[in-house]
RNA sequence: GCGGGUGUAGCUCAGUUGGUUAGAGCGCGGGCUUGUGGUGCCUGAGGUCGUGGGUUCGAUUCCCAUCACUCGCCCCA
């Protein structure tokens, strides 16, 4: 059996969720849903292939995603196709084709499968699932106030509130960054040669990565480094006040962080992660960010954006407390001609909305034990006497008591178990 | 891509200093109870000891490779 199974393993990093864990993923997804419903997002769907450009022009060339994490290959008809390895690009994507930009703003929510070539560990799949939510065509800091309330809204309401942390910084916009960007250099400068071989690459290409490198020599170098916040021009440094303040209106707790950086390139001012201790290496559980230049770097009209995205399986692994669900009602037959009495009585509790259990074999004993290890409320047994007498024998599974019901009142009797 | 740990029953794990039929608990099947579950007792099924190769008279055990899982690095949700 073994042996078997492992000749049939499904592709690393991928795996069956079976029903009692889709049961939790189902419920992370269902409390988005209703969440951003209250904000007023409307669900988009986008493919799960892209033609890689989507990514590859967008992500930033020096980004891990693109350089060796994304899921790429040829089609038969010689398209260059990426399995997507995030939301937000696919979005901005649709915006554009579907000329969507003439209804701004628009406010999306997103969930499904991505996919990312990396190692698997805990936390970490190459395929994984996410939620998202996206705001397009917003400039003002009210956007990303509202989509930081509902990133914690949704979390709160998963319980979550008492084991997260929001980190919060800003990247400013593009002046400010290409200021910092010289500043910073000019300090690493000095300490070239210090600095890791990971670092050292990151100098040329995106020196702002340095500042949450984890090498210890490189944080005693950042320890000092001249910071993001003091480079930032006035309009930037406003949007980042704004942006608190409505935080602290709100009540929402955050902590700053200098340090935090987001991965994608397209990222400018607002960059936020929710954290949490209890993931082991991957602390992040909810993440996003503002990207004005997205859209027109993939040949849209200039069209702010700013969105969030989240782990399903991160999530999961948090939520302790899954949802109670409906207790079963179980059907047993116990003659050989009551089976057809008892498929039609199940169908019929069915139709009335009870939740039946029905046991295809065994005699009553052996059905009542799967009754009860399916954690049925009643059973309804039902023998050739019951049957000729018109009457269910209902039993309690929690006390044992049984009462005989007639079978025209058996809805209203069952009707107290749900 | 890099480093550490681990692969024995459906699950959680013992064990074999290399030697006939490899164990436990839980779970599953049958029975005590021919119309009554959740407790108890009896009993049964289920393993080419991850896979491939090497050493050996003999390998589940030692060696090598490989795959998977796992923890961490990198990076991210």
């Amino acid at each position: 059996m073994t042996s078997k199974k492992n000749n049939l393993q499904p592709v690393r990093g991928t795996q069956d969720i079976l029903p009692e864990e889709n049961r939790l993923h189902r419920y992370v997804e269902s409390v988005a849903l209703r969440i951003t419903e209250l904000y007023g997002f409307g669900e988009i769907s986008t493919p799960l292939l892209e033609f890689t450009d989507v990514f590859s022009r967008t992500l930033g060339d020096t980004s891990d995603i693109v350089t060796k994490e994304m899921y790429t290959f040829r089609d038969r008809g010689g398209d260059c196709l990426t399995l997507r390895p995030e939301g937000t690009a696919g979005v901005a994507r649709a915006l554009i084709s579907n000329g969507l930009a003439q209804n701004l703003p628009l406010k999306y929510f997103y969930r499904g499968p991505m996919f990312r070539y990396e190692r698997p560990q805990k936390g970490r799949r190459r395929q994984f699932h996410q939620v998202g939510v996206e705001v397009l065509g917003v400039a003002s800091s009210h956007a990303d106030i509202e989509v930081i309330a509902l990133a914690h809204h949704f979390l709160s309401a998963l319980g979550l509130d008492h084991i997260i942390t929001l980190e919060l910084n800003t990247l400013g916009d593009l002046e400010s960054r290409r200021s910092y960007r010289a500043t910073l250099l000019n300090y690493l400068a000095v300490y070239k040669d210090d600095l890791s071989d990971d670092s050292r690459a990151r100098l040329e290409k995106n020196p702002l990565r340095i500042l949450d490198s984890k090498d210890e020599g490189d944080r005693h170098i950042i320890a000092d480094a001249p910071l993001l916040k003091d480079s930032l021009n006035d309009a930037s440094r406003h949007f980042f006040e704004d942006l608190q303040e409505g935080l602290v209106r709100l009540s929402i707790p955050y902590k700053l962080n200098d340090k935090l950086v987001r991965g994608m390139d397209y990222y400018c001012h607002t960059a936020f992660e929710f954290t949490s201790t209890d993931l082991g290496a991957q602390g992040t559980v909810l993440a996003g960010g503002r990207y004005d230049g997205l859209v027109s770097e993939m040949g849209g009209p200039v069209t702010p954006g700013i969105g969030w995205a989240a782990g399903v399986e991160r999530l999961s692994m948090l939520v302790n407390t899954p949802p109670e669900e409906q207790r079963p009602i179980a059907v047993i037959p116990t003659g050989q001609d009551t089976t057809s009495d008892a498929l039609m009585i199940a169908h019929q509790l069915r139709r009335k909305g009870f939740r039946v259990e029905y046991g295809y074999t065994g005699n009553v004993g052996k059905r009542l034990k799967r009754a009860n290890a399916a954690n049925a409320c009643a059973a309804v047994i039902l023998g050739d006497d019951e049957i000729s007498r018109n009457v269910g024998l209902i039993r309690d599974m929690d006390s044992g008591k049984q009462t005989e019901v007639s079978m025209d009142l058996i809805d209203d009797f069952l009707s107290k178990f749900r």
